[in-house]
Order: C-alpha cells, then sequence, then structure tokens
DNA sequence: TGCCAGGCCAAAT
DNA sequence: ATTTGGCATGGC
C-alpha cells in the first residue's frame, strides 16, 4: 500500500470532526475525485490534515473540506471557490482517454484517478517552486511554512498564515529568508518578489500569453529555469500541456525512450509520447514512480 | 559518513 | 549549442 492510500503524514488523527462547524455548508457530488490524492500529490506544501478533514489556503480563503466517497462536503470556503481550486470542471474523462496505452501509464493511471491538477494563486505557486530546486518535497513543506508563518498574514479563525505579498518579501533582506532555510534561493526569492513588486513581471497580465511567451517571461525571473516555469505554467496557469521535467520525469522518460538524453531532449519526447494532457500523465507518473520507486520496464 | 533532493546559472567546451 | 561545477540545507 502506498504512502498516498495510507495517508496521514501530516498529523495522525482518527475520525475526528471539524471543530469550529459542526455542519458543512455544503454538499456537493464530486464522483471520481480525489481529495487526498489531489493535495498529496507535491504541488501544494502547506495543506493540513486533521482526521478525515483537509485545511489548504488559497490565497487568503482557507478552505476546509472532507470527502466522503463521492461526496465533498465544505466547511469553509465558497462552492466556486472550492470548484475552481480543486479543477473540478476538468474534462477528466477526456484526459484519462489521452494517456499512453504502455503499461507504466496505465499503472499510474490507475493508481492516481482521482488526482486533478490545481488552479493555485499565481504568486504563491511561483514562489514556492523558486524554493523547490534541489529539495525534497517534505523540505518544501518547511521553507513554505516557515515563510508564512514568519511573514504572512494570519487568516482568522484558523492558525494559518497566508503566503506572504510580493510587497512583503520584497521589503526583506536576504539573511531574513536564509533564516527560513533556503540557503541559496534565499536570493532568487528575493529577487523575483522585487522584479514582481516592481512591476517588472505583472503575474495576472500574463494570463493572456500563450504558453511558449508565457515561459519565456517566467524564465527571466531569478531561480526560474524551464523546470520551475513549466510547474507554474501548470499548476498555476492551468496549461495543461505543461511538463515539468525534474528528477524522476527524467528517469522514466529516459527508461521509456532507452537512450541517454538532455533534460531538453526528455521535455520533447514526452510532449510526443504524453499527449495533450501532457501535464496530467506527468503529475501522474511522478506520484507513481515517487511512492512506489518502480520505473518502466521493472 | 556519503548521497540525494520536483534546479538554476555562469563558465567552459 | 551543449555540458559541467558550484551553490545551501536537511533527511536517510
Amino acid at each position: 500500500m502506498s504512502k498516498a492510500q495510507r495517508g496521514g503524514r501530516v498529523s495522525p488523527g482518527r475520525g475526528s470532526e471539524p471543530k469550529s462547524s459542526d455542519k458543512p455548508k455544503v454538499l456537493r457530488k464530486v464522483p471520481g475525485f480525489s481529495l487526498q490524492l489531489t493535495l498529496e500529490s507535491g504541488q501544494v506544501f502547506h495543506m493540513e490534515q486533521d482526521g478525515e478533514i483537509w485545511k489548504i489556503l488559497c490565497g487568503s480563503d482557507l478552505l476546509t473540506i472532507r470527502q466522503i466517497g463521492d461526496d465533498l462536503e465544505i466547511f469553509s470556503g465558497s462552492e466556486a471557490g472550492v470548484g475552481c481550486y480543486f479543477a473540478l470542471d476538468h474534462p477528466m474523462s477526456s484526459i484519462y482517454a489521452s494517456f499512453p496505452a504502455d503499461a507504466y501509464s496505465q499503472a499510474a493511471l490507475s493508481q492516481c484517478r482521482g488526482m486533478r491538477i490545481l488552479r493555485q494563486p499565481a504568486w504563491e505557486c511561483l514562489a514556492t517552486f523558486i524554493t523547490s530546486s534541489m529539495k525534497q518535497v517534505a523540505h518544501i513543506r518547511q521553507m513554505s511554512l516557515a515563510i508564512r508563518s514568519r511573514f504572512g498574514n494570519p487568516v482568522m479563525g484558523s492558525a494559518f498564515h497566508a503566503y506572504p505579498e510580493p510587497a512583503r518579501l520584497a521589503s526583506l533582506d536576504e539573511m531574513a529568508l536564509r533564516e527560513c532555510g533556503l540557503g541559496f534561493r534565499a536570493k532568487n526569492l528575493l529577487g523575483t518578489a522585487r522584479a514582481v513588486e516592481a512591476g517588472d513581471a505583472d503575474l495576472e497580465a500574463w494570463r493572456a500569453l500563450p504558453t511558449d511567451e508565457l515561459r519565456e517571461k517566467l524564465c527571466t525571473l531569478p531561480g526560474v529555469g524551464r523546470k520551475v516555469a513549466n510547474c507554474v505554467l501548470l499548476f498555476a496557469y492551468g496549461r495543461l500541456e505543461a511538463i515539468p521535467v525534474d528528477v524522476w520525469i527524467a528517469r522514466i522518460a529516459t527508461a521509456m525512450r532507452k537512450r541517454k538524453s538532455s533534460p531538453r531532449q526528455l521535455e520533447e519526447f514526452s510532449i510526443r509520447r504524453f499527449g495533450p494532457y501532457a501535464g496530467y500523465v506527468q503529475q501522474y507518473l511522478f506520484h507513481h514512480a515517487r511512492t512506489t520507486g518502480k520505473l518502466p520496464g521493472q
């Protein structure tokens, strides 16, 4: 059984009820959706689990939710906000039909069915993935929580802190960020925060750009190369064709292609192989490989 | 101890 | 155009 299926990595509890709000405000049918898989797939790092209840901040909106079978119970956050953040409108049957037919991709689909590509606010997604380079998921979480708790605005009625606005981070010095465990990443996050604050990087205006141009814009920011840019394209801008090639995807694509390749060659290979929803395929393969340790042909 | 982690960047080929 | 080495930190 995988870690995702066992669950409870974050503060394991047993069947506890929501404290501040006894009844869900909204109950929505979500057949074919998996809240746990989605939140544990390495797209976000600041979620918290209390028994069956999950809490996640989207910007300064606290989403408190529980999934019981096909029912999604919403304790805080609007139904529209939850539906948008968890991308409940994505055409999953088309996406699944587009998956490659090989055994490995189908095994990933079988394991991860129900996982969604989130729609994250652009700034917090960009900032978080700038800190992700050469870091394991658990440590990205640590850094994210440290930055939030030290510099982010508290969210009323919770112990959460929103991700600090660009202006807030731009006002800090590099040492303050290094004290959050960022190491050499501190300078990059600071530089990007200052570029956004100065208006040199308008993350919202950039939404209108086609994917290739948007990627080029993102790559002008310090600490943002092709991989991080693709993460932001996929997780924040909804560009479902974007493929972040990290060490896991590189291993998988290399095993599929069966020859030594540069990261760029692996991305080109994956674009051809994974199809129109390549970002979805990539995320399922990533989670499958990371939790089972298996690669194609093993 | 040594190795690796959802990489980026500038310098050297 | 492509490859290489340095960069901080923490977990196993």
